[in-house]
Order: C-alpha cells, then sequence, then structure tokens
DNA sequence: ACAAAAAACTAATATCCGTTAGTTTTGTAT
DNA sequence: ATACAAAACTAACGGATATTAGTTTTTTGT
C-alpha cells in the first residue's frame, strides 16, 4: 500500500537513513526500534530491509557520513595559507554549522556510536582520535607564531570541542537566541574569553 | 551462595547502584541488562529484585543523586560574598571535580537521562533548567557589576558547561595530562580565552 | 499490454529482556 | 539450638526485538 518516498534527490536507503537519525536522535540507537522506524516512514518494518541490510548499517552511515565531512573539512582548512587563529576559527564555525543544519546526524553520532560493531567502532574511534591529533597541531603551530597563548593545545581542542558540542542545548533556546549572535559569541567566548 | 558486599559504609543498595552506574556509562542504559549487572555483582539477576524496586529506579537514583550534589553546591556558593567572576569560577572547579570524582555518576545523568520514566523526566529536566536560569543570573550580575565583557549571557553559560562536560574525553588523555593542568588550563581558557 | 524487477505485505522464529513466584540457603538474635 | 528474617537460588512468563521466508502488489521498461 503505502510508499517510501525518496525525498526530492537521493535513493529510498537515504530517505530511511535520513528518518533514523531523527529517531536514534530522540530516542537513542538500543530503544529504538525498526517497527517504531517503519511507521515513521509509513511502511512495515520488514519493508525496510529491501532497502537496508541491517539496523546497525543505518547507525554506520549516519556516524561515518559526519565523520567523513568533518575531515574532508580539516583537510580543506590545512591547505590554506591564511593564520592559525583563522583556521581555527573557521573549523569551530564549520562544527556549529555542522551542528545546526545536520543536527540529528551530528548528535548520533556524538552519542551513539558506543552501539556501533566490531570492525567499525574501533575505525570510527580511530578517525575521531586523528581529528583531535590534526586539530591540536594547528592550535601547537598557533602557539609557536605567538599568535596564541601558551594554553595546553589538547585541552584547548577539546575545550573547543566540547563548547561547540553543548550546541545540543541550544535546541531549548531556538526562540530566545537567533543563530547569528549565538555563532559570534560563542567563537567568541572560545578565542577571547570572557573577561574585560 | 554468593552474597552482595556493601563496599565499606553504604547499604547493599547502594553498592548495586554505584555498579550501575559503571555499566550504564560505559553500554548506555538501554543497552545493559540486569543479567550483566548481576554478573558484575557475583549473584544472579533475580536476586537484585531483594535490594532494588526495579532498573529505572536504578537510573533515577543516579541521576537525581547528581542533580542534587549540583544544586546544593550553587546554593552554596550564590550565600557567598565574592565577586561574580570568583563565583563562576567555583562553579566550573566544582563541575571540573565532579566529573573527576564521580565520573560514572556523572556521566550517566549527562547522557542518560533520556530514559528516566514518567514523572522523573519531567523534574530532572525542570531542575536542570532551573540550574541553568540561576547560573544565567550570576554572569549577568557580573555583566552590570563590569567584571565580565558584554557577552550573551545564555550562550556564556551553555558554553561553559558543555566545555566543562567535555572533561568525559579526558579520560582518553588521563596518562599524558594532569588533574591539575586539566583544570588551571580549562578555567583560564573559559576565563580569559585563547587569544594573546 | 505484458513481462520482469522492485518493493510492499503477512506470518513466523529465535532470542533477549525485566520481572515474578516459589523455594532454599544463609545470617542473626534470643 | 532454634526461630525468624534476609537474601540467595531456580524456573518461568509475557512481551518486545531484529530479522527471515514466502507471497502478493506495484512499478518499470519495452
Amino acid at each position: 500500500m503505502a510508499k517510501i518516498i525518496a525525498l526530492g534527490t537521493g535513493t529510498k536507503k537515504d530517505a530511511i537513513i535520513k528518518k533514523a537519525a531523527g529517531l536514534f536522535r530522540q530516542k537513542g540507537f538500543k530503544a529504538s526500534s525498526m517497527r517504531e522506524l517503519a511507521i515513521k516512514i509509513g511502511v512495515e518494518a520488514p519493508s525496510l530491509y529491501n532497502h537496508i541490510g541491517s539496523k546497525s548499517e543505518l547507525l554506520q552511515a549516519i556516524c561515518f557520513k559526519i565523520a567523513n565531512d568533518f575531515t574532508l573539512h580539516l583537510q580543506m582548512v590545512e591547505t590554506q595559507n591564511v593564520s592559525s587563529i583563522k583556521k581555527t576559527e573557521q573549523l569551530i564555525r564549520f562544527h556549529i554549522k555542522m551542528m545546526l543544519l545536520s543536527f540529528d546526524e551530528v548528535y548520533v553520532a556524538n552519542h551513539e556510536w558506543k552501539h556501533l560493531e566490531d570492525p567499525y567502532l574501533g575505525i570510527f574511534l580511530d578517525q575521531r582520535k586523528t581529528y583531535e591529533s590534526r586539530m591540536v597541531l594547528l592550535i601547537k603551530e598557533g602557539i609557536n607564531n605567538k599568535e596564541l597563548k601558551n594554553i595546553h593545545p589538547h585541552v584547548a581542542v577539546l575545550t573547543i570541542l566540547s563548547a561547540v558540542r553543548g550546541l545540543e542545548f541550544w535546541q531549548r533556546h531556538k526562540k530566545e537566541i537567533s543563530i547569528t549572535v549565538l555563532e559570534e559569541n560563542m567563537v567568541n567566548h572560545l578565542l577571547n574569553g570572557l573577561t574585560i
């Protein structure tokens, strides 16, 4: 009866993955059932398996799509010929944009990667570790160039990534705070601090 | 046969809750089974029910223990007669300490509260919202006193809380970064920023 | 219009989960 | 030593879950 409708361009598999991201974010991976996902799509649960291989595969698709987006963007920034502080600012702004534009997917990649299965869990963690290391390198470069304070680079990266990840909570304050106000304030806070 | 041993002081229920916090942090609430928890304690699963009411009750105990600790500490800080910036610093340091000393519990309260049951989910969220609001008030006070930049107070609170929460990831870098280095760097970054 | 392919459906299975019931063992107080 | 209470055990239930098998409907290409 019902039919899975591909949203605009993209395969039906993509449409399923998108809905899955929303569900996984809302309820968590383990608490989300294929039956629930099927209802959200307007189909019986077994029909999903005409398009996907397994529930796990959905999580993998979501997590690695996001991981690859971030890695690719980092690569692009690294090759630019601008100051380290400009590069860092670009990374912060990209994280903010990703969080706002692909909220469900980024949230799931941040919170549900635990439930990835065997080789994928390791691969994902390696990729994230590499990303962090390259960001640390960027901060170190900035310190060497006297652009940045002599702060511990790893802690700085940790602080920045965590702060941006906190944009999850911004959803609760959507009406009170506009995107631009949020972005400018957060970039300013992370780069320049609170004190006068 | 086996026997649940209360660790030092505290009831057997407390011992179960402590082990549950570890398990819930590692695998997530939904992915943790009572059978697994029983094995970690050295007992059969049904035996747990001589001490606790339900799996949900364990999550409630963990989440509200942490929520109450934070609320109580905030109350204490609010009554002090020091500058707003000093108060903010105290809050940051307390969050850091809690994260390091009660890692499992704080992690679970931060990540697994979703799975609290009806009315507890609402109560928990209300309590967190109130905590945030009182912290916003503190920042506003600091801005009015010209102690802090004219940053958006809500965004600042969001940034601080998220950054500190990111100490979860510090566990992965335990060997490389000492607690004090971490604490000083993070406080400094959040209060003074990165740039020279 | 018709054949082939894609994708929906129904029915069912094996597994795991939280929890209860009922029983036996262990610890404690007199 | 005995009686009572606490806490362990075994067995089992009802329900949910991901997934498979087999069938029917729908779409597509000619």
